[in-house]
DNA sequence: CCTTTGACCAACA
DNA sequence: TTGTTGGCCAAAG
């Protein structure tokens, strides 16, 4: 598995309804510093790929990739469809991060060993 | 091989 | 507490 595909894999997995940042899926995939890269990676991702994108944020819940969406504002409707409160372009990290058990950073972490 | 480019972040003033 | 600074590192050129 590739660097990005890893992030595309941990990206998919982010729950309905929930957010997650840009360090905390570096964290996971076993690359903490390359925060930067994982908003690389989303922003070149493959058009067919049906990525959930819009559940990352930065450290701040700041929707930080709102521009790079097809139309201003695609970020925000995403997530307000499923039921997360963007105000000022920013959600409640407290309310809405995900926070995965051990268990699936266990699965997750076998399965990007590959 | 360099060099540039970021959907970031921690540290500091 | 809010702005700024410099480092970070995989990819693309």
């Amino acid at each position: 598995m590739t660097f990005y595909e890893k992030i595309y894999y941990v990206c998919k997995r982010i729950p309905k309804g929930k957010v997650a940042t840009y360090g905390q899926i570096a964290v996971i995939i076993g690359k903490p510093g390359t925060p930067r890269q994982v908003g690389g990676a989303l922003h070149r991702s493959p058009e067919g790929m049906c990525l959930p994108a819009h559940r990352v944020v930065n450290r701040d819940g700041v929707l930080t990739g709102a521009a790079a969406f097809t139309f201003e504002k695609e970020q925000e409707s995403r997530l307000r469809a499923e039921g997360v409160e963007v105000l000022h372009n920013k959600v409640d990290l407290k309310k809405y991060r995900w926070n995965p058990s051990r268990q699936e950073l266990e699965e997750i972490a076998e399965m990007i060993r590959l």
